[in-house]
Formats: structure tokens, sequence, C-alpha cells
DNA sequence: GCGACAG
DNA sequence: ATCTTGTCGC
């Protein structure tokens, strides 16, 4: 496989609302449905995201999709959902109590399309073997990147600090005007890193990249081992780190009592993760291996950098995109 | 200031 | 992630 393909990323929110242009007048369709179109029913809410921010509802019959209850569902555009009502009964469909009244009939589901999404998972499944498990040497330097939305797009930003996680020793950042695929969960990668790799290779270029990268976001703890932290570090080729805020998959292990060390997170066979608390009265994170590092390895240096729930560097970076992105 | 909880 | 405001506790 191509490197570069790995950064490549379709425009999701373009595709999804040239498939609303194939449903026909007089028929409705559910959110679930161009998910499933798309190739996976976990897209539905980033379908009604990208429907909330359709800028064109002239062009693009966002009215015409429901939700799959038959429920009429929300409208953005000027009129509400008073407006995609008419509009609907306009086309024919009937309405009844903010509901579709023959639903299955008027149901528009059969698209024609080369689903996007199942590529993308194709793309995660090869990255397992490219992930090196290894011991890195102790870092001289840490540093932590995160990306924050706003108004004007979004802003990704890399921190770098001393090994302790005590002083910032340099910060760039980088703004996309449009991002061009929602958060879908599972392929939060596709989303940010065309910006965490553009970002990224402007530090390589420039005084060069920390020993160890911290990411918002797993490694692999993901349901394909290929999570945001992984994906970066098979593509940089670089050690990092995923520490993330919620548990996206897998269970954690019980090692029964007296035990004070971190609980693992075991993904069927595989532990893939350390649950870990930073800070005394705050939830734990979930730190896992993105590349280049051991896992045991990733949760010494978690702890080490943490002052509060998050790693420094990580929290750093949050604000430093933050602040330019607002 | 930071985070849990609310919603 | 963001929309948004506040209370409570350390």
């Amino acid at each position: 496989m191509d490197k570069r393909d790995l950064t490549k990323v379709p425009d999701l929110e373009k595709i999804i609302l040239n498939l609303l242009l194939q449903i026909p007048e007089g028929m409705v369709t559910s959110y679930k449905d161009v998910a499933n179109a798309l190739g996976d029913g976990a897209a539905a809410r980033a379908v009604g995201t990208v429907m909330a921010n359709n800028e064109e509802p002239k062009k693009y019959p966002c009215w015409r999709v429901v939700r799959s209850n038959g429920e009429v569902g929300n409208y953005s555009a000027s009129g509400g959902r008073e407006a995609k009502i008419e509009k609907m009964k306009k086309e024919g469909i009937e309405v009844e109590e903010g509901t579709i009244k023959n639903f299955s009939e008027v149901r528009y589901d059969d698209y024609e399309i080369d689903p996007p999404l199942p590529r993308l998972r194709e793309i995660q499944n090869g990255l397992e073997r490219m992930v090196k498990l290894e011991q890195s040497e102790p870092p001289e330097s840490v540093a932590g990147v995160d990306v924050s939305y706003g108004p004007d797009g979004a802003v990704a930003a890399y921190v770098e600090m001393d090994n302790r996680g005590e002083e910032v020793v340099y910060r760039k950042t980088f703004r996309e005007e449009r991002v061009k695929f929602p958060y879908i969960p599972g392929y939060l990668a596709f989303r940010e890193l065309p910006l965490l790799n553009n970002l990224l290779e402007e530090v390589r270029g420039s005084r060069g990249l920390s020993d160890v990268i911290f990411v918002d976001g797993n490694g692999l703890i993901h349901p394909r081992k290929a999570g945001l932290a992984t994906h970066l570090g098979v593509v940089l080729e670089h050690p990092t780190i995923g520490v993330a805020k919620k548990l996206l998959c897998g269970e954690i292990e019980d090692d029964g009592p007296g035990e004070d060390r971190d609980r693992k997170v075991r993904l069927e066979e595989d532990i893939v993760g350390l649950e870990v608390k930073t800070f005394a009265r705050a939830n734990p994170v979930y730190v896992s291996v993105g590349n280049r590092i051991m896992l045991d390895q990733a949760g010494e240096l978690t702890r080490k950098v943490s002052t509060y729930k998050l790693p420094e560097p990580i929290r750093q970076a949050h604000k430093a995109a933050k602040s330019r992105a607002t």
C-alpha cells in the first residue's frame, strides 16, 4: 500500500449531499438509510449533522430525510420543521402528527453508490501490521496534538514540552477552512488526520518532531486497532501515544482486590490499553499505544507528564488550538 | 483553576 | 467537538 493513500480522505459531505439528489420527489429516506448507503449505520448522526449544515437547502433536498421510526425530525433551513412538513406534503407525502403516514411505501433506500466507508475500514485493517511495538528510548521531549473546531474551520495544534511536562518549548498551529469529513465513531482519523499530518510535516521539516507525541484520542483501543494515534503514528513512522477520556471499545480487566496497578483494557484476546488514574479527583483516562512504543512505557510516561487529568502536552495543545479556532 | 453533573 | 450557565467541592 502506498503511504500517501493512508492520508487521502473522501469528501464525505459532498457524497452525502449528492446522495440526496437520488431521492425521487414523492419519496423520503431516513438518516440511517443514507448512512447504510455509505456503508455503515454508525454514520446516521453524522448524516443528520451534514443535513443541519447544508448551505444549499434549495439544491439538496434534506427535507426528504426523516427519522427511521417515521418521525419527521428537525429542519434547520428557514421555516423549521413546519416548513419541512409542508414541503413533503407538496410532494405528496402524507404526514400525520409529525409522522410519515405510509412510511414503508414511500421510503427510498435503493441508492446507487460505491460505498466509501467499507474502503476506509479496509485502510484501517491494513494498519495493524504496520504498527511497531518496541521499547522506546526515554524521551528528552514530549509533545501533544489536538484539534479544535470554530466558525472559521478547524485548527490543529502541536505543543512540545520538556520530558516532565513542565515547560512549553515550542508551539505551532495549522488551520483548515473546511473539514470535509464529519465525526463518525470509529472514523475519527479520517476527520483529523489531514490536518494533523499537514501540521506535523511542517514541524518535521523545520525543527523536527519531539521524541514522542501524545494524541487526544485512541491508538490500539479501537474496533480495528486503528485509532487516530495509531493512524498518525504509522503515517509518520514515529512514536505516538493515544489518550482518550472515554472508553471507545473493549472491557476493563478485573484483576481482583489488592491490586492498585492500572487496570488493563482487553479487546477480545489482546490487551490494547490501560485505564490510568492521572488525577485523584477525576475520572481515569484510557491510554493505548499509537505506534513505536510499549504499552507499559506509554502508561508510565502518561503519568509522568500529567498534572491534571490529561497529559500536559495534550492540555496545552488543546488550549493552543482552541484559542486560535475561536 | 479544575472537574463532576446537569441536560 | 460545540452549543451554554451554574452549582458544588477540592
